[in-house]
DNA sequence: GTCTATAGAACGATAGAC
DNA sequence: GTCTATCGTTCTATAGAC
């Protein structure tokens, strides 16, 4: 509607940028079953059938939508938590090092958010919450592998800890973290006006000690 | 189709607490709009009128459902609270007490859970993910009076602290709580098998620990 | 109180013109 | 690639017999 032939760039890929857009928000906003197609199409003024040719289907639309926001948040982690390991040059990281690399980029993303990249803590919180098939199966593929990293590090970490208490204590401390920015939007409410929902570095910060907090002394007190 | 004349107790009752847990268990595992009015029929082998005419609408039923799940809880956290207040004889109480009184009884009712009675995990996290407009208010009615509660023992045993300093890591307390919990069920997948899902007073245990932790430290290591 | 039957609306997905 | 139009399905809610 705006480019024309001139445009070097595909125009009319702006339609499929504005979908995956609309379905992140719906998506956040309403889970999966409250995102209809009537309503992705609507936000993002493209017509019903738009979508459905792009993606095929509502499953494949929802999917790919999660691909995009999810990927880049991994590989930011990867990158923070290798900076780290050579800045310490072999020596073992601390906990701290190893859940700000978890957390930190979740916080940049939800930074970034403007009108179009909005809610993402809600949109990472839904993809634990809803029970549909495929947000299990993607959860699986995105989140086991890093999982697995984060595991071996916090092992070496402490090397005298059973695998059973650092399994449980990565949980706790993955479920705080999720809870935590699930519930952000209600940090407002909740504190009585006492704390201000729009810092987002603040809450990020606070996540990352409390969560150290009780990762460390939870394992510290017995090993 | 069982209570016949013989039973002194209101035998059509029945079908109105089947229209209930069908209705818990339903929107534990598929969220409110997952949730159809003919499922939850189903579910509870009655009509799909049936619902209509005990609740009026798919609304008042989930919230009357809601209702009956959360009151039960909460009035055994104000009494464990008291319990601990009246064992201190006026001493304040520790953090782990408090968080104990407020964790605990989850997991009580948790562990009841039969078939009928199930998965209260996921039910406590759905009200918290579900962005539907009565689940807010429920959430207001029911979480705020007795946050007010909680945020005075709190900041009982940290006199010094600043308001909002005590707000902040309640807040980061009841997230972790609440995403532990919802987060359960992916134990056993997420620990690769190190650690048993079933095992809910060990979750507990570790969940009131891992928070306390994060609490103490977290305000300790300012004032 | 519980049923059958159905109204009225919204859903995902597709066909075919442009 | 995007549109209009529509099919077949499923939803909430209600009317009325029993």
């Amino acid at each position: 509607m705006i480019a024309t032939s001139t445009d070097v760039s595909k125009p009319k890929v702006a339609t499929r940028k504005r979908l995956i857009d609309a379905a992140a928000r719906l998506f956040a906003l309403h889970g999966y079953n409250g995102l209809t197609m009537r309503s992705v199409a609507l936000d993002a003024q493209a017509n019903i059938a738009a979508a459905n040719y792009h993606f095929g289907s509502k499953d494949a639309m929802v999917l790919e939508m999660l691909r995009e926001r999810v990927q880049p948040i991994n590989e930011r982690r990867l990158e923070l938590l290798n900076q780290a390991k050579n800045n310490q040059a072999g020596r073992p990281l601390t906990t701290h090092q190893i859940f700000h690399s978890l957390i930190f980029p979740i916080g940049e993303e939800i930074s970034k958010s403007t009108k179009s990249r909005c809610s993402l803590a809600q949109l990472v919180a839904r993809t634990f919450t809803e029970p549909v098939h495929f947000i299990e199966k993607m959860h699986q593929r995105f989140f086991s592998q890093i999982a697995d990293i984060y595991y071996l590090e916090l092992s070496l970490v402490y090397p005298n800890a059973p695998a059973r208490e650092i399994y449980w204590h990565l949980h706790l401390a993955v479920s705080s973290m999720l809870g935590a920015l699930a519930q952000h939007r209600r940090l407002n409410d909740f504190s009585r006006g006492h704390c201000a929902e729009n810092d987002v570095g603040a809450m990020i910060t606070r996540l990352i000690q409390f969560i150290t907090h009780g990762f460390d002394r939870g394992i510290k007190t017995q090993f």
